[in-house]
DNA sequence: ACTTATTTGTGAAGTTTATCACTAGGTATC
DNA sequence: GATACCTAGTGATAAACTTCACAAATAAGT
């Protein structure tokens, strides 16, 4: 399990199988098979077993895999068989959004500070959650021992956040901002950009 | 421009070059070069290269790229140099900060009709947006030529919508909801899916 | 005019990723 | 228990994608 040489692609995989796992436990399902997980993600039957193979054997021939064994390995692989205290950064209609959106938590990624630097806002309690100066963030993080940011501020405030996130000790930012981000190595950063999608599908509309 | 063997990651890269290019003349650059562009970004200059050769020659040797052209060139390549009208379905938590997030319109996205199931909600008006009957997707949709769709539905149901936006007309959805989603093909279908990015990044937290 | 420094576009080479195809092991049925 | 049928794991092969490296073109400075 020599995970340092896991290619990136394999482990962003890895969700998705976890996930359909859970579809299929609340479907009555105890076994599965690559075949079938395959079906059912739209990629080939080698491929999952290719992928699982750089962590380890989990299933069985003729049988297949034990749906709630291997969703445990899985998640113990993603270091999800764990809680995580997650930081937000900007409280805007986005911030607001993600804060109060229930999913995080449920999967046991809990928002537990927010930041703004809105004097308006600091202060306040939205939905159970208090907002900190933006200020404080360096102090906050680094004293709660936070690995994990979301950032939703506007672009142009982007890399400077990231930077104090980083420099606070967090180890990877799920990042909403349409900007690359530079960060040190060893610090993951993930994106997500709803309109890059639309325009990569827009391609396609005659 | 054989655009039909374009490399789909390719098309994926198209809009991180079109933002970047926006962000350099809002920077005061008239030109610029694929070098540049790609420590930007923080890919090859030589990646960028290769993409825009799929579709043309848009730079000069010696000078590079004028940043205003090579924009206006690739809006035209992902159809953007248009507006296009996006329906909505799912008016919960989600569809609600999706459809009061200005970026979409601002990037030629106008989500013009939003769908919800729940009685309470139909026929109301929220922020400037009504809401109509799930029931009445299918004729809203076709008589309006609607042909991208964002869903924002619980995973259960999101199946269901992408088959009956499918059949109304749409040729491309945004899915938010975590499931994978089997269309016709020469449907295109992206993903949005926070928690598989949180999940993939947990994997390098020691 | 000549030299130096850029930069694009691109064939060739290299790397990464996905598929194929097979062996070994397990199940089920008659 | 013999036969037919599955399925995981995996080396080999193929496909996809990225980088290298260079010719041709341009600009700028001396």
């Amino acid at each position: 399990m020599s995970r340092s040489r896991v290619p990136d692609i394999v482990v962003g995989r890895l969700p998705i199988y976890l996930r359909t796992l859970h579809q299929l436990e609340d479907t009555g399902y105890t076994f599965t098979s690559s075949q079938e997980l395959g079906k059912r993600i739209g990629i080939s039957s080698a491929q999952i077993r290719k992928d699982l193979a750089h962590f380890g054997e989990f299933g069985k021939q003729g049988t297949g895999y034990e749906v709630k064994y291997l969703q445990e390995q899985i998640a113990k692989i993603l270091n999800v068989d764990q809680d995580w205290s997650v930081a937000l950064v900007g409280f805007g209609d986005l911030g607001q959004a993600l804060s109060r959106y229930s999913g995080f938590a449920r999967k046991g990624f809990h928002i537990d500070v927010v930041f703004d630097q809105d004097p308006q806002k600091i202060g306040k309690k939205y939905h159970e959650v208090t907002i900190y100066d933006f200020e404080e963030l360096a102090k906050i993080v680094s004293s709660q021992g936070i690995k994990l940011a979301i950032i939703a501020v506007p672009g142009f405030a982007a890399q400077d956040v990231a930077e104090k996130l980083v420099e606070a000790g967090v180890r990877a930012i799920l990042n909403y901002a349409p900007v690359k981000l530079f960060v040190d190595e060893g610090v993951r950063v993930e994106y997500i950009d709803p309109i890059a999608h639309l325009q990569q599908m827009s391609f396609y509309l005659t």
